[in-house]
DNA sequence: TCTATTGTTACTTTTATCGCACAGGATGTA
DNA sequence: TACATCCTGTGCGATAAAAGTAACAATAGA
């Protein structure tokens, strides 16, 4: 019947509440915001340190610890840290917010961001948020990079031919958003990404295009040695 | 009487076996590695998937999926991303492997690298990989950070004062470390770091304090806004 | 066509987990 | 000092949750 696992829930649940909490957490707060005893959080505490994956001061708070950062290491080695700088160039040139997002499931979540600089306002883009892949310049992106289907959208078989996708609106009044696939099939099939940006609607779609284009290559080629 | 809870202990485990495959993996491979029955695997799969932590290709294999980069971002976020370009220059500004450490309850764990681009033997420092904080020049870094202790090491007050610690074949025969602590006890106390290089016998010793020194210090800076 | 492998789900058994209880330490207050 | 109030940490029995079995569908290969 259930197809999940009841304890494996809670601690990942915990994880996650851990890492909200940049200060720390202490076991009674997390026991509070799970909603089980002190006894059950103290237990996934200790089964979640074995692992290295949050680590404790001194009888003190709960924090995330260094095991985050070898699966990290793990997930799209090559993309982290070669990305980030590039993120920022294309923030800077296109005076708005750079993302990478990658499929997950039929939904799109955005894992790398850069905001530019300048400007008055900001229009953040929050790692870890996702919505369906049919919406959105960044999920239309990821799924013109798939084989065609009957199926496909008309904003899909557009960007396929062009190599980019432009959406107004979709996920927000108002926000403009360009996005092209980063195509690395021989190096790891199965990983889907694209790298976009988003802003206002003031947002200079000729440069932004090209400049898009133009780092989804570069990443590309970055990630495909 | 057991402290640890079993399923999540063994969902953790899933976790890593599907980060050491780049390639994925299958369920009934994931089940043989955990010594599980499949349909055992199976939950943990799904329940693991729910979380985002993994991701499945359609009826093929297992692999990371974006919620790791989540929980990476909130895992040091000023740290990622600003702290890999100051890696590599300090790596190639002392010909050799620059890395990132934190302290992890008794242990020291390695949490970023960068190896020099030039010469014909690289030393690695795999991410991941840990020691006790007694051994090693970036240990002996992080105690030298705390507040002076009775039972301090003789290396240990020699690092507190001169704000660098150098080890020779603690670790490995032949090979020299140089570390010293990353400062930021006032932005998230709890969270000890240090960055450091590690070389065969032929380091430049003088260089290599110079830098690491001066790159500690950037490092604090930057993360200390 | 037959066989082998894998993913998936229903059902029964059993065991791991839950939640209570209590001990102990740190801190604050009268 | 005595008392109260937080917190962490840990046996122990009842029970809910997970383990294990079996079975089915789908796919691939011989």
């Amino acid at each position: 019947m259930a197809t999940t696992l009841q304890t494996l829930d809670r601690g990942l649940r915990a994880l996650e509440i851990v890492a909200e909490h940049a200060e720390g957490v202490t076991i009674a707060e997390l026991a509070e915001q799970l909603a089980v005893h002190r006894a059950i959080a103290y237990r996934i505490v200790t089964t979640l340190e074995g692992h290295g994956l949050i680590t404790r001061t001194r009888e003190g708070p709960v924090r995330l610890g260094a095991g985050i950062s070898l699966l990290a290491s793990r997930f799209e080695p090559q993309l982290r840290g070669v990305a980030q700088p590039l993120l920022q160039r294309l923030a800077r040139a296109t005076r708005a917010t750079a993302f990478i997002s990658v499929a997950q499931g039929d939904e799109c979540v955005v894992i790398m961001e850069a905001e530019p600089e300048e400007g008055l306002l900001r229009v953040g883009y929050r790692v870890g948020s996702r919505h369906p892949l049919t919406r959105g310049a960044a999920g239309i992106a990821i799924l013109a990079a798939r084989p065609p289907q009957p199926d496909d959208d008309e904003a899909v078989r557009q960007a396929r031919t062009e190599g980019f996708s432009l959406t107004r609106g979709q996920l927000q009044r108002g926000a403009v958003g360009v996005a092209s696939a980063i195509a690395s099939p021989q190096v790891r099939p199965g990983v889907e990404a694209c790298v976009g940006v988003v802003a206002m609607d003031d947002l200079d779609t000729d440069t932004a295009i090209r400049e898009v284009m133009d780092h989804a290559g570069q990443l590309a080629d970055l990630i495909g040695q």
